[in-house]
DNA sequence: CAACGGACCTGCCTGC
DNA sequence: TGCAGGCAGGTCCGTT
């Protein structure tokens, strides 16, 4: 589910609500995630003030008291803020509840994300330490890329996703970025010019921004902060598009597995 | 090192 | 209607 539109789109919409409020209390009805939410949660939290939240990568940090609160939203996680004492579903982990009535609630039904709890800089927790730089960030540019990935032949899109080289692009955006570089999936990383690079990472920079815009994707399960989905899915250009004519050039959208996941393409457009 | 496959989960859709 | 199989936004880990 969430690649950084959508986990910037839940910062944004858990921010305002949750930023100089006190945590009162913390029901952990299921701890059962990729990892086990940490036992002293309650009296890590109890009693302090959100500070700020910010996010890296797909990586949320909320920090709170005396730590982080490093959350992950997997594939099928979300944060909401809801008056506190909203029943629970099934597959609702985690709630923070709030000094003014409300909690944020963590739900997860398919358990691929994470909370984990640290004192120390998150920048340096493991899960975060190699990051790439972040999209929006200078040093994401089509030099860079280039840099990295001469001899190298990994599919491009493969090394899209790669979090080492840049935070937070995921299957879709992977995708519709390479759609409009013109760039075909499956071309060997170390095979692309420095003018294509330059393409890409405006091209991606581009999309993120555009799906930032429209509140993210929403394929499936995908809400924001305040329960809404995301409407970036009907900008889409190839994600899930196979058999559809092109936008471009109106030749069909194909579909080929890719380093393991699914891609999209234009044949004529993209080489 | 890079590259690849497997693993972790549930829900939903398709086709028999 | 039921059931098996395939597929899904991520990423860590072990093996070549």
């Amino acid at each position: 589910m969430p690649e950084l539109p959508e986990v910037e789109t839940t910062r944004r919409g858990i921010a305002p609500h949750l930023v100089g409020r006190r945590v009162v209390g913390v029901a952990v009805r299921n701890p059962r995630l990729r990892w086990p939410v940490p036992p002293q949660l309650a009296s890590e939290l109890s009693g302090h003030q959100v500070v700020g939240v910010d996010r890296r990568g797909k990586y949320l940090l909320l920090r709170i008291g005396l730590g982080t609160l490093i959350a992950h939203l997997g594939m099928s996680g979300s944060l909401r803020i809801l008056p506190a004492r909203t029943p629970a579903g099934a597959h609702d982990h985690v709630d923070l509840v709030l000094d003014d009535g409300r909690a944020l609630r963590l739900t997860d039904p398919r358990r691929f994300g994470c909370l984990l709890w640290t004192r120390g800089d998150p920048l340096r927790h493991p899960l975060l330490a190699a990051l790439g730089p972040e999209p929006f960030d200078a040093a994401f540019s089509g030099d860079y890329l280039f840099r990295r990935t001469r001899g190298r032949r990994l599919a491009v899109k493969a090394l899209l996703m790669d979090g080492r080289v840049v935070a937070g692009v995921g299957n879709i955006y992977a995708n519709e970025s390479l759609f409009f570089a013109g760039i075909h999936p499956g071309r060997p990383a170390g095979r692309i010019g420095l003018a294509r690079y330059d393409k890409l990472s405006a091209a991606v920079r581009d999309v993120l921004q555009e799906a930032i815009r429209a509140g993210g994707t929403t394929l499936r399960d995908f809400v924001g902060g305040d329960g809404q989905p995301g409407y970036f899915g009907q900008q889409l250009r190839v994600y899930e598009r196979e058999g559809e004519p092109c936008g471009v050039c109106g030749d069909s959208i194909r579909r080929r597995v890719i380093g393991q996941r699914a891609s999209y393409f234009c044949p004529r457009c993209q080489r």
